[in-house]
Order: C-alpha cells, then structure tokens, then sequence
DNA sequence: TTGAAAGCGGTACCAG
DNA sequence: CTGGTACCGCTTTCAA
C-alpha cells in the first residue's frame, strides 16, 4: 500500500488541498467548511490510510517536535530512567526524543550537537561535559531552547535541573562518619565539571568537620578512557595497607559499582565491615550483603521539570526571560540486605 | 546567528544552487567543476557555518536516515544496553535512532508505529508485544525494513534476532537442579509471545527430564498492569507452607528483581539456600549474598546485527530476498558475592 | 563547467 | 465556504 498524500484525497474529492489540510488540522471550525465535507474528507483520509509527512511539515512549519538528548551513556540505568520520563513527557505533547551518548567526550558532544541542529531539532536536553561550554554557548546564542541536567557552567547563563551536590555529599559522607567510619578512601572522575568539584567539597568538608585529618592519598582520579583499568589500580591503592581505607565514597553510582566488581574481578572481596557510600541508588546494591549508603535522586521530577522547561521556551514565542534553575532534592538510603 | 541555506551560499558566490548542493555532497568531480570553485564553495559554507536541513533532505530524498526502535521500556537495562549499541552501530551509516517505549501494550505500540511512520522513519527495529503481529504485518506489506529483536511471531515471516529460549530456560532449570533443589517456583508474564511460551516449556522440560513432578502451583501468571503487586501475591504464595518452593525460576532478569525486591518491601528475605534463577543477569545479583543462576544475553551482538540487518534492507534497492532469522548463543552464569 | 526548473508534502496567506 | 499560489530547503533531471 502506497502512502497517500494531502493531495491524494484533494483530488479524490474534488477540492484544494488546503481545503484539506485545514480539516486535517482541525481548523475546519474556524475557516466555517461545510460539515459535509469535512466527514468526506475524513471517510477519504481513513481510506487513502493517510499519514501526514512530518518531514513535510516541519520543513513548512520550521518545527520538527522533535528534542534531542545528548547524556553520557544511555545504557547508563541513572541515564535511561531520565530518558524513559523525558519520552514519556514529551510525547504529552506530541515530541519524540533522539537519544544520544557523548561518552563525556568533548569532541562527540559538539559532533552530535550538530547532527541534532541539522535535524532540526526544537530543543536540548544535554548533561553537558566538560569543555563543551563553548558549543552550549553557541546554541543559546542561536535562541535553540536548552536545558541542561545533571550537571551545569557556572560561566554559562542556561537553563538547568540539578541537585545539590555539595550537600548531597556531605551528608553521605557524614552517614559514614556517623557509622564510625575514619578513614575514607574516594575516587573521583577527572573532569573539570562543577558537580564533581561539588561532591568533592563536601566530602572534604564532612571529614574536616568531623576532626578527620584528610590524608590526599584517599582522594584518587580516574579517567573515562580505560576505565576499569584506572579504577582498579586506585581501589587497590586504596585498600592497600599503607593507606588503608576503612570505607569509600564515590561520587557516582557507576563508579561504586565498578569499583567493586573491579576488586571482584581480581577475587578480592569487601568486608561486611568496610563502609560503602555513594550516589544514586544503583541496583547493584539492591541485595548487597554488606552496608552500602546511597543517595536516591529525583529521576521523574528530573525528567518532568525538563519537558517541563523546553515545552514552555519551545511554546512561546518571545525570547526567554531568565534561565531557570532548578536544584531538587536528593535523599539518603542506607542498604543492606539480610540474608538468613 | 541565523541558519544559512545553500541559496544563501549560491548567493554570495553568484552561482547556482544547484553547483552548490553538488559540491557539498561530494558530487563536484564527477560533475567537473572547477577546484577553484569548490574552494570557494566550501570556504564560504564554513564561513555561513552552513548547516544542511536534513528535514529538507529527507522530504526530497525520501530517506530520513532515522531509525525507530520500539522495546518495552527503555529504562529496562536490558533495553537500554541493546539501545545503545543500536545507537553506535546506526551512527556509523549516519544514522539516529528515535527510541520508544510500548510497555508490553498493544494500543501503544500501534500509536508508535504510525507516529514512527509519519516520521518517515527508514526502518524499525522492535521488541514486539502480543497482539501487535497485525502492525508487524502491515509494516512488512508496505516494504519498510523490520527487524524484531528477542521475540518474534511463529506466524510472520520475518527478519529476527533471539536467543534460543527453549534451551536457555531449560539449561537455566537443569542447573538449578543439579544444585539439588526439587520444588522449583515460576513466575511468568501473562503474554502470549511465543519466547515466555518457550521459556516455560524449557523449565517444564527441565523439571521433568529429571524425574520431577511438577506441581501446577508451582507456575504463577503475573500481569503488566499492577506488576509489583501482582508478583507480591504470587511470591507469596510459592513461598507458603503449601506450595513451599525450595528454589525459583525467573524468566526475564525484571521478574526475578522485582520478586525478590518485592518480598523484601515486606521484610520477607531470602535464605541462603533458596536457589534463584533467570533470565539475563541483573546487576542487582552482581553482589548477592544467595547464589543465583543467571544467564547472559549476547546484547552487543543483538544490536550488531539488527543493524546490519536493517541497513542491508535500507540500502538494498531490491526487494528483500528471505528474511534472516539469527539465534544467538546464551551463556550461564552462577553468581555469589562472597563478603567476609 | 554550470544553471533553470520541477517537485518532495505540507502550510500560510490572500482572494473570492 | 473554498481555492490559488508561493514557499520551506534540498536534490534531480535536463539543457546549455
């Protein structure tokens, strides 16, 4: 069966094809076409199957309704459950999402940046990397809506929806501290990204505050690129005994999953005493053994607030005011699973 | 800065637009046009940072260069993971991917196929849900690439990539039984698709080929709707004096989470001896204290080739000889943390 | 070597 | 109540 067009039925019937489109677009009401021909043009459509062309339209209507969604990972679980809400969301409104993964490489972010623009995308939404500011500034300077989520630039004037991450990781690292806790071993990804330096500082300020003399071997960097590797050899650093940790914080969920299976990996295993805390709430630790703290984000209000924000710039015409930011809570679970 | 067109670029340089669209495609030398030209052409593209409108393209070209995949959900990690790798493989023919969600439901599967479609979408690649082999149907008679990925329908003749499910599901039980348990609970989507009909004729198998009676109320139905609640009851029940299954079999990673998860909630834990088992491997038994017996799914393959797949079909003129159907290999795995 | 013109499928504007 | 026409940005003959 072949696709038929506006003016396929157009001439079926008879009439214009703007005759046509109008009715399609349900503004038959207001252009007073007869109620005759609209039921005809309908019966016609049902017939001819018709499926207007979005291709078509957007090219007229310069809206594709599409938004673009540039993450780190999509596989990522923190990643893809934004991603099924922002889906979700946006099809309330009749927008679809291409998802993409920049692996926090700088070079791919402005790759797909661009392939998105010349899809016409309406909006962003983008957990920005490092050393991408430069072509987020562009596209605000293009009037493109955009939000950022997850992370952010201090230096950049944009939308965003994030949470607060100094004190989310304060207070996870107080938990440890509180539990007894005294020497807390973390790794951190090497990025120049503010919501890193922010779990940092408030891990650094929790310890201090506690009397806790930070000792700078507990603090590792790890590198995107080979990952697993660079996280193994810190973790044993970390474990070994001139350093000695007792406990860890890790500023991401992924980080504290593949710290562990790394040790694993090599058949070294965690004590039912060692403290482990981190952000989000990976699944991983759903049936730990061992304790584990985690931070539990706002996945759906993420998501939510998103849409929420691009539909509101996509919708009105008139330049935006001020960026909205948006900093939601976050909250502390503390997992064990017992088993008999 | 606004979006420049290739007229804006002809303008500037007093030549066709024609010349202009030739040359940025590539097409200069087979055109003979003269290099001083193309010098000019591409400097003041680069200098209109010009942008090609893929809606444009596509409308005249009649390829969006757009795949839509269809899955379940898209937070399900195992969705998620498959989706990536579609993701990297389709960027490499210069393809994107519009990623959507059916949530097992037949309406909205329909709802996605036609809103894909009217994107002019090149192919689908779909994860299909019962009751949906009418617009599978549909889809194949109006010559647009399917793939269908980890289920398909007996009936249709089409391109797919599985797993054996007969064989995982029964190899899955035989370890389980080889660990010596013998009343061996199930839990299984209330769906007609073919590959949860094959998981449990696997465990039926199983059980049977070693001399185990097989007690009816060992085999539990849970529905879409209401999941959590329902597997709540269900879990309840094989767990009960009655019934008192020693061990459980899981067809899909999500089922054995959420039981387990699910018992918890209402401080039910599992014992130490109670055998899990299921499909895919679930990150939450990465560091379970129980053993369970998971099974790994070749996801990298799966995307490998549905894109392979698709893309033949895209890029084939001709109609598409005999569909592939691919069975990939599926490998067990016996997990258990142990802390100390 | 290059250009003119048509057309992909819609929508918008102006007439009648 | 309805139609004509231009045009969104690009590719594709065909002609020069």
């Amino acid at each position: 069966m072949k696709r038929s067009s506006i003016s396929d039925i157009a001439k079926r019937l008879g009439v214009s094809n703007t005759l046509v489109s109008m009715v399609l677009n349900g503004k038959a009401k207001e252009n007073r076409i007869s109620e005759e021909t609209i039921k005809r043009v309908f019966e016609v459509a049902k017939e001819l199957n018709y499926q207007p062309n979005q291709l078509a339209r957007g090219l007229r209507t310069g809206k594709s309704k599409t938004i673009g969604l540039i993450v780190a990972d999509i596989s990522n679980p923190f990643f893809s459950r934004i991603g099924r809400k922002i889906e979700d969301e946006a099809s309330k409104y009749g927008y679809h999402v291409i998802f993409c993964s920049s692996d926090e490489n700088t070079q791919k972010t402005k790759t797909l940046i661009n392939v998105l623009n010349e899809r016409q995308v309406d909006g962003f939404i983008i957990s920005p990397t490092a050393g991408s500011q430069q072509q987020i500034k562009e596209l605000l300077d293009s009037d493109i809506p955009v939000v950022l989520i997850d992370r952010y630039f201090t230096e950049l004037e944009t939308n965003y929806i994030a949470i607060d991450n100094y004190t989310s990781s304060y207070k996870i690292v107080k938990s440890l501290i509180v539990q007894g806790y005294k020497r807390i071993g973390s790794l951190f990804f090497n990025t120049d990204m503010v919501h890193m330096k922010h779990r940092m500082n408030g891990y650094k300020d929790a310890c201090k505050e506690a009397g806790i003399q930070l000792d700078e071997r507990w603090i590792r960097n790890v590198d995107f690129e080979n990952l697993e590797e660079s996280i193994k050899k810190e973790m044993k650093a970390l474990i070994s005994p001139e350093i000695d940790c007792d406990s860890f914080f890790f500023p991401t969920g992924e980080l504290a999953v593949k710290s562990l299976e790394g040790l694993a990996e090599d058949d070294i295993h965690i004590f039912n005493h060692t403290g482990i805390s981190c952000f989000d709430d990976p699944e991983a630790f759903h049936f730990s053994p061992f304790p584990v703290i985690t931070l539990t984000q706002p996945i759906n209000e993420i998501g939510n607030k998103a849409i929420d924000i691009i539909m509101e710039e996509i919708e009105s015409e008139n330049e935006v005011d001020s960026p909205r930011k948006v900093i939601l809570d976050s909250h502390i679970l503390e997992r064990r699973y017992e088993s008999h």
